[in-house]
DNA sequence: AACATTATGTAATAATATAACATTTACAAG
DNA sequence: CTTGTAAATGTTATATTATTACATAATGTT
């Protein structure tokens, strides 16, 4: 195994814990507004555990809707390659774990002269559900 | 010619003008404070002529920076197909047009069922002067 | 002229995020 | 085991980004 596991602090573990339930994306408000009964009463005790959370990959944050969700893909332990598809009507978020998409992208170069390190995509449509309404 | 120009209102002149001649990426408060001895006072205002710009793609949103620049690309008329690189040290922003990448991209299905009508892509690294640094 | 659509003006407020500072906890080095 | 250091926490205040609600004016169409 590559990587220890990174032990939570007790604030970034009910963080983490509550995203990783919602079966939607999460606003870091309403994350306040959910775990002030655990004793997280300020905005900045949220946003800093949602930072570490971010930088080590346990969550990523989709940056369109400024809300956050739980890595569910083994392979991004560090969240230098995401991608996301979102549904412009339910607005259900997923992430996309394509092997040949992020070879493509992490491979990418052009004639800028610039190094890439990390990417992050949005794809928008519509999902199946809401596709056939 | 398949689109016929769109012809920008006084506030959507004035602040896509701003944007235009900017170097870098413009926040929507910064817009705000320079075109103010242009009689434009309120954040509304600079917000509706922010989301009218982005959406006949005169200019494009960078999500991760709250930014935004004018759009160069004489081929994205309409933004549905995005891609910029940004410098994460001294955060110049560019818009990448690269026709392999909006292919591959504009053609990308995966397994979800989704149908994906458009994507923003943000590359993120060190710019060739950075990196030299 | 009448109507619809788009744009504007203005005030108030909501939603998102950070600065500054004090304290506490975890944990490695001597 | 205690000293030093990094990481995490607590708290208050404030900065930044964005929208709601409502009134008016300009523009384009029939």
């Amino acid at each position: 195994m590559m990587h220890k596991e990174y032990i939570l602090s007790k604030n970034q573990k009910i963080i983490f814990d509550l995203i990783d339930k919602s079966s939607e994306p999460m606003k870091a408000y309403s994350i306040l507004f959910n775990v002030q009964k655990k004793g997280i009463k300020a905005p900045l005790q949220v946003y800093r555990a949602l930072d570490k959370l971010v930088e080590i990959g346990k969550i990523h944050k989709i940056e369109s809707r400024n809300a956050f969700i739980a890595c569910h893909n083994s392979s991004c332990k560090i969240s230098k390659a995401t991608a996301f598809s979102i549904c412009e009507s339910c607005e259900k978020v997923s992430e996309i774990n394509n092997s040949k998409l992020s070879k493509y992208l992490s491979n990418f170069e052009d004639n800028s002269g610039m190094k890439y390190s990390k990417y992050n995509l949005e794809f928008f449509g519509l999902c199946k559900k809401c596709k056939s309404k």
